[in-house]
DNA sequence: TATATAATCAATCAAACAATTGAATGTAAG
DNA sequence: CTTACATTCAATTGTTTGATTGATTATATA
């Protein structure tokens, strides 16, 4: 790195940056990161990558900025270092699926099959909120819910929402909600849901997505 | 690629999609071309790339969406495949700004040095051109500000600056742009004005983030 | 102080990538 | 129908990267 012209420099640190983003297991890692701070043992869990191969993907996050750690015991907890980080896949991920054909059509085949609306958008839900007239479901593992969740919602994970239907009023509406854009968990709980005979769709976007936005977190 | 989850197969080509932003020469060439399409040889020549791999980076581009091709008689001219890659680019320089502390020692270094002023903002100047007791100076090469420049901006090419200073208003105040967020040549320009006596400022961003932001241009 | 546990390090291997060279396309003009 | 030219392709090189394994460090608890 001689550098010649500060652009290179700058451009060389930024390029950098960028590869950081560019494997899937670490976009994968930042994702469960967005949702709250973990420890190295709960990510491998959460991704199931091995422990060593999720503390290497760590510290090249960690190097290249884009997360920060603390100790807390015997454990390291990792964190997105600005709630920005969001933001920025977000944003790659738009820009991204708008031009590579690949995502639009995994995007198609996956998706719309299971839920051919549009999704609750932040603002909507907002507005039915006050009205007071719609049930707000997480359906994350518990773990993850009891961490941070949306006002007033409740927490159903997926895999028990089968046995646990009796817990949502039949005549309410349902907006489902989980990790984020391509999280399929709200997915397969409106699908479920619907099966069952209930209203339900999907919130735009996850909890991170909520939180970037600066709207109120219970 | 045998894609077990949406989520796998979207990260996938997410990621692949933030590695062609991972090199410095490929930002090199998304700016070049932020400035308006152009053939593989023009491209070489200001990135001061070889040929081949000139070729070879654009191709990489291509495929993952950021640029796309036409015919133009024996060229091949690159562009970018839509506006809102200026605004990705901008937004991973600006988060990598915040958390990458070389990007920021590099700046302090060759930036701060040279202009300790405060850009001047894309509203500040709009609304001083409506007072005309501006001049607007674009110190870009003759070609690329012959493809466009900001309304009613006096072309003079860095190179010809000294030279050509009996072309400006010696009592108006100067504002000078060039390609982007870190090109030199409106630091270099600013410097060498206010060395001569003018009052001289330059515009945050260049060119391509004013067109970003949907202003008019010329 | 010893022991269990969480995370990191070190070494290895295969795969992907950037740059270079020289040859091969394909198009436009003579 | 050649020829010249702009671009791409193909083959090669050295580097970087991701994943795996097993060993090592550092902390909290017994």
């Amino acid at each position: 790195m001689t550098d010649v012209s500060p652009k290179q420099a700058i451009f060389e640190h930024v390029a950098a940056f960028a590869r950081a983003l560019g494997a899937p297991a670490r976009l994968d890692l930042l994702e469960h990161l967005a949702q709250g701070e973990a420890s190295v043992e709960t990510l491998a869990t959460r991704t199931m990558l091995s422990i060593a191969n999720t503390s290497q993907h760590l510290q090249t996050l960690r190097r290249s900025g884009l997360v920060k750690t603390r100790r807390d015991g015997r454990h390291i907890l990792y964190a997105l270092s600005d709630d920005a980080i969001v933001g920025l896949v977000d944003t790659l991920s738009d820009v991204a699926e708008r031009h590579v054909a690949e995502i639009d059509r995994v995007r198609r085949d996956w998706f719309d099959a299971r839920d051919m609306m549009e999704p609750v958008t932040r603002e909507d839900l907002i507005a039915r909120m006050k009205d007071g007239l719609v049930t707000v479901l997480d359906v994350r593992p518990a773990d993850e819910a009891s961490i941070a969740r949306l006002p007033g919602a409740v927490n159903i994970p997926l895999a028990e929402l089968e046995t646990r239907l009796g817990e949502l009023a039949p005549d309410r509406e349902i907006v489902a909600y989980c990790r984020g854009p391509w999280c399929v968990l709200a997915f397969e709980a409106v699908s479920k849901l619907r099966e069952k005979g209930f209203r339900a769709r999907r919130l735009e976007g996850g909890l991170p997505q909520w939180r970037a936005a600066g709207l109120p977190m219970s």
